[in-house]
DNA sequence: TATGAATGAGTCTTCATTCAT
DNA sequence: GATGAATGAAGACTCATTCAT
């Protein structure tokens, strides 16, 4: 009489299914309001309201393991394009392309959007925000000074907040400029 | 509905000292903590409570002006800075050491955060974050072309977000050596 | 220099006309909304807020001169028609199309509907309400007796009351049976 | 955003009491003051303050239930009425004498009142106030013609809002002639 | 283990009324 | 006489959290 539940259906004995959808649609709300409460997660996970505080002691760890969602899914990303970089050895243009095509994705911008904001509020979640510039630096050392890899991990900070703020991301030619100018080798120096 | 008044004594007469002492309590609450409530304001203001709502119709408009109030200042001093900029005709060194004494103000960065917060979870306040960048770009085509403002605009907006998010600022050597970069004249192009 | 104002001219200086632009504005409110507040009627009444509680001494006071002033229109309106039903000596047939237009101007039902339920909710307000029915039985006794008098009064209260809860008045067939019903004298008796 | 709770006891497991308790004391306050609050209903009902929210999202859903609870009770009371005058084959002098009956009892005119006077101002609830008209009607079409049921309906109307806002009904004397009127058949007609 | 009923602290907001000017 | 600033009481409503079951 027992339901055999397939492993693909989130039934009420599956504890990790649950956490998940807790934290997916915690993650969702963040994304499309910014507000977040139990009820809201509950519903939106389609699970009972008492199980956001059985998973989740507060509704602040609930936000932060939605937020940590965020930022492995922006790292992961990222890591994607650093690794493309990586195989053009670095090309500027290359960089300027796929960040471009990146910053155009809205719900990407989002996300970085309630990375930085939730971060900006709460100094416990700002290792989140950082988490994508570590990962960046250290895989951009494939092909320049650390240094510079700072300086472009900067400037793609700086490209991302831009595009949370602005109508639309800065544009390819512009980007393009930018990161040739940080990766151009110096000649000499005073 | 009611109003048993005990004929307290009523507080003096200067309307815009009031509506400026609740902007300011608005805009410390908001550096602070980032919470902002109608009693905090009046508190930290000495006003009562009544009068918060008297003077603004809502706590969005009061979050508005406080915030208003945050990227009038951040501005000025930003205008400040590029002025000197100018007068150092675009020296990149003079650019990164006036910007890391500027981003070494803890006070500063704070309020940074909280325009870029603010305006990241609210898209009516975002012109206010971008104040400072188009006042930034006009000011610099003194001695720069406009695609190098954007860029060094970009740049100087992802050394401010990584101050707020990690523990100091950019060190000064990177930041010299990202403005040098930016603002070194192209050779030639393919 | 004194500006020196036609009669028609609602000035500062004439007491009167503030006095009823006041009640003029709050009658308008009772019938557009129900609700009242100082606030509101100054601003419709184009007045300062002070006048509201310089006039008034409570807004008690200022709906009551309201409904007073709703409940002075609704007895002329009804009694024009009495006067006409009184020429036609009675004629119920006169009675019911006079009444069915009545009842078809959405802004004489909303009066009646503001007042009936005011009165419910204020003894003191009902004797407003009941006006009407007094000079109606009055005049009726023109061409009928007492009893069918106030018979006929309760009926044109029932079916204003039918017309401020349903979509649409009486049909005028309807109206005209009833009226004609009542109106007939009584041939014989147990 | 924050809730220091004291363990203090919960109260009774028992929604559906909770419930009705709440509906009931709404409607107690209806029938009494017309005025209408959260704190009032708890207090009235013997709840704590949230459970008003909890079981009502609204003060409107909450003030809709108990005037639905009140219309239900008119209902049925004058249901028996109808049945009754059914039973006598629509005597009007039985109909009468039941009529004031109902009306010299101040709860039931109250609770007519409340039901016009909130029917009045939402028109949401108006199918409540005219609930029972509906179904008087139809009963009244076991001994009379829809018409007269519909003038009947209509005159009752009007004889309950009299009830509502003079001091006391009208006297039984004026009543049976009235639905005696009514309910004549018609001898002939133009 | 899981859940939904329970609740009180606290939120924004409204507003009649008062009164200094 | 007029007026608009002032204010506190009170309102509806939200919600994290607790806990009996």
């Amino acid at each position: 009489m027992s339901a055999t539940n397939g492993a693909a259906t989130r039934s009420p004995r599956d504890p990790e299914a649950r956490r998940r959808a807790l934290v997916r649609a915690a993650a969702e709300l963040i994304l499309e309001s910014g507000d977040l409460t139990h009820r809201q997660v509950a519903a939106r996970a389609k699970v009972p309201l008492g199980s956001t505080t059985y998973y989740f002691s507060s509704l602040g760890d609930l936000r932060a393991a939605a937020l940590e969602q965020l930022a492995d899914e922006i790292n992961d990303e990222l890591a994607v394009i650093a690794q493309q970089v990586a195989e053009a050895d670095g090309d500027p243009r290359v960089l300027a392309g796929l960040l471009h095509a990146y910053l155009s994705n809205t719900d990407q911008v989002r996300a970085d959007a309630a990375l930085y904001s939730n971060a900006a509020q709460d100094p416990a979640l700002r290792h989140l925000a950082l988490r994508w510039f570590d990962g960046f630096v250290q895989m951009a050392s494939a092909w320049t000074d650390p240094v510079t890899a700072h300086n472009i991990g900067v400037y793609i900070d700086g490209v991302t907040l831009h595009a949370t703020l602005a109508d639309e991301p800065l544009d390819l030619t512009t980007l393009t400029r930018g990161l040739t100018a940080l990766l151009r080798p110096r000649d000499e120096e005073a």
